[in-house]
DNA sequence: CTACACTCTGTAGTAGCTACAGAGTCAAGG
DNA sequence: CCTTGACTCTGTAGCTACTACAGAGTGTAG
């Protein structure tokens, strides 16, 4: 591990990846896309990242776990760059953002009523006419 | 409109999409990865179909409104097809499937409680303190 | 005879990654 | 000094389930 190359306190996208829990090929494509700026490089060109990178990567890998889409990401992140960003700005967006959650549930658990409600009419045996198959089948499947 | 080429009741890809309210692009993707049957063509080289694709394209899209996989629909389809399908084995898969359906409820479900938990909790002013962004930020966004 | 609606094909684009090939870098060990 | 091994670099292809487009051909009605 040199320390001269990578201005003391910096570190290369493997142990990014490790602080953040992040695939090191994703740290990449977040770069690519513009999410992440491109970070320092050694006279090798290997990237070189602080803590501000841990914290920026942080950031988006919570947002998505709150569902959020990179588009939107970007838009808070653009936010947050910018300084400017407001309570209310980000509440929106948030409220946008969860009405898109809740309409997902909705109809994840309209699904879930039509074949939990299907499955149990099913004898179980080994017989070839089946409730499920009559669900899916609003005429007969062949001829 | 000729019936000489569409041999009385066959009709086209256009028609097959009405019908069944599928793109008609989907429809030839299907058949490219082999979910529909390669149908007959006219001497110019189209596609003619019948009832029997109607029923086994609504079979696809009903299955596909129900959240199952092409994958999933794959299977049960050939399992229709070799005739041989029980109720049994139609029934534990439809179980498997609905257990992912409930695990992506509920994956959405505990979104939907920390996004409107902390979105109860914003002020909504013109502040650039916010509750939502404290929630993506573990420790400072920059710096 | 032309206009129009339809069809054909291959291919590229969408989201959000993930993985791979082939080349280069760098420090430690023998 | 050289090799080994772990890392890094780049571009690109793959994944799911479509959707759309370009450019060519077909078929019929006016």
């Amino acid at each position: 591990m040199t320390s001269d190359h990578l201005s003391r306190t910096g570190f290369r996208r493997a142990a990014l990846g490790r602080r953040t829990g992040c695939n090191i090929e994703t740290i990449r494509y977040y770069e690519n896309i513009g999410m992440m700026p491109d970070p320092p490089r050694t006279a090798a060109g290997y990237r070189v990242y602080d803590e501000t990178h841990v914290s920026r990567l942080r950031f988006i890998l919570r947002a998505r776990q709150l569902g959020f889409s990179i588009e939107e990401i970007r838009g808070l992140l653009g936010l947050v760059d910018s300084g400017g960003q407001t309570c209310a700005e980000v509440k929106e967006r948030t409220e946008r953002h969860l009405a898109d959650v809740r309409a997902r549930i909705a109809d994840l658990v309209r699904i879930e009523r039509v074949l939990s409600e299907t499955v149990t009419k099913c004898s179980g045996e080994n017989v070839p006419e089946c409730p499920v198959l009559e669900a899916l089948t609003p005429r007969p499947v062949l001829a």
